[in-house]
RNA sequence: GGGUCGAUGUCCGAGUGGUUAAAGGAGGCGGACUGUAAAUCCGCUGGCUACGCCUACGUUGGUUCAAAUCCAACUCGGCCCA
């Protein structure tokens, strides 16, 4: 995908792409068909992505509008990403009924650090003039009341309704409150401010992208495009990946866990996945599916660690479930110098942390899902009288849950 | 501002004076099975070194031998009216 092969072949614009719009296909307009405004431009389009730093850490969903910026900084276009410090304080309105904690200026600062940070492996940070960095704060903190009224006046409460967080909530009786109805516009504004082209985002960005454009025009400008991306699938195969829902991989993940978890990805998920977290060629993807899954993980923990990692990942990872037990790897330790013997098991299942408290502890034993050194043990009131009997032995819960007893 | 309804465990949601740590579902964690999974089946799912004790049903008080359940005030939401 280098910008002087040809500059007519815009697979990497469609590639995983759900939809762009304006969209006239037949169209030698390049004011509604990307692809013409794309070959007929000559100069850098300018390609704007949003990002609110309200987290610290991003996942692979996020990833994937930021492979499309890099697609786009490779074909040689400007890369305008904009730090949404000023609305995260807002919170987008998107999801269900937002409990929205007030973030500080230096934690939103922060967290906008952490988060370009992890993009590095995803973006061209190097090559001089492809990639601008912008807070939204800049311009929106400066708009006073008769500015911010006017951008009000551009849009109808029954508009704002139509979005379909708000179309949700409102039919459910939840409460929405005025302010939300000013990130969309603020939204919008940030496109003005940084005269954006195209406007990349997720399909649930498709009303503030389209607001982007309104505004644009209400300011004369040349309007922008949209280019929206699927919403990725959580490892659960089911749900959108979120924190939350804790069915996510996290850009900061290390290599083994970033490859355990993706080396299970749901069969119906492998094509979604290669096609949006991949630049293999999907003809190329093998038949068998847990093959497909292990190139998967390799490829995407390769593009995040590098391939000797990767690899690591995938023998260390093979080794844990082959043998089952403690042979694998590194496993952490937990010293016995702070329990008081005598000791009940379980109670130092939940002291070490294995398991959340020494009534899950109790529980696990009784589930038959401990085991120490191997050996499954199932009497609950199993106690130790001195340190000794347990020193250097592995205490295991589950198949994944390991951890050295030390003295 | 007035009226009215509501707030339950991680989430959703029953329960309207007494074995209620609180039905049911989802999620999570285990076990069996498997291509690692998923699906399915089974068990567990507040805390405590624990046959008992403690903390829980928006908040604070009150009535009662007894309250998530009754009363009062407050907080926060929905709806209707102004």
């Amino acid at each position: 995908m280098s910008d002087s092969a040809n500059h007519n072949n815009l697979d990497w614009l469609h590639r995983g792409t759900s939809e762009i719009f304006p969209d006239r296909p037949d169209s030698e307009n390049p004011d509604e068909n990307l692809s013409q405004r794309i070959i007929q431009s000559n100069c850098p389009l300018r390609i704007k992505l949003g990002i609110d730093p309200t987290g610290t850490d991003i996942h692979l969903g996020h990833s994937i509008p930021f492979r499309k910026l890099r697609a786009f900084q490779d074909a040689g276009h400007t890369a305008v990403v904009i730090i949404g410090d000023f609305t995260a304080q807002i919170g987008d309105p998107t999801g269900k009924s937002e409990v929205r904690r007030q973030l500080s200026a230096e934690q939103v600062k922060a967290n906008a650090q952490s988060y370009l940070e992890q993009l590095k492996p995803i973006l061209d940070f190097d090559t001089p003039g492809r990639l601008e960095i912008r807070y939204n704060s800049e311009w929106l903190s400066q708009l006073d009341l008769p500015q911010i009224q006017q951008l009000l006046a551009t849009m109808t409460v029954g508009q704002m309704l139509a979005k379909e967080g708000f179309a949700e909530r409102y039919s459910q009786e939840k409460p929405i409150f005025l302010h939300e109805f000013l990130y969309p516009l603020m939204q919008g504004y940030d496109s003005v401010a940084v005269k954006s082209d195209v406007e990349l985002g997720g399909t649930d960005q498709k009303f503030n992208i389209a607001v982007g454009r309104d505004l644009q025009r209400h300011f004369g400008q040349k309007t922008q495009f949209g280019l929206l991306l699927p919403i990725l699938l959580g490892t659960d195969g089911v749900q959108k990946m979120s924190k939350s829902l804790n069915n996510y991989v996290g850009l900061q993940e290390d290599a083994l866990s970033m490859y355990s978890k993706l080396e299970k990805t749901p069969d119906n998920l492998l094509p979604d996945y290669f096609e949006l977290l991949t630049n293999l060629d999907l003809t190329q993807i093998p038949e068998n599916p847990r093959s497909a899954q292990k190139l998967l993980a390799i490829e995407v923990t390769t593009q995040f660690h590098g391939k000797e990692a990767a690899l690591q990942a995938q023998q260390t990872a093979e080794q844990i479930v082959l043998q089952g037990n403690t042979t694998g790897g590194d496993i952490s330790e937990y010293s016995l110098s702070k329990v008081e013997f005598p000791a009940k098991l379980f109670y130092i299942l939940g002291a070490s942390g294995l398991c959340q408290s020494s009534g899950e502890g109790r529980r696990q034993i009784q589930g038959g899902a401990v085991r120490l050194e191997g050996d499954r043990q199932t009497d609950v009131n199993l106690t130790f009288n001195s340190p000794e009997e347990l020193a250097g032995k592995v205490l295991q819960v589950g198949k994944k849950k390991f951890i050295r007893l030390v003295s």
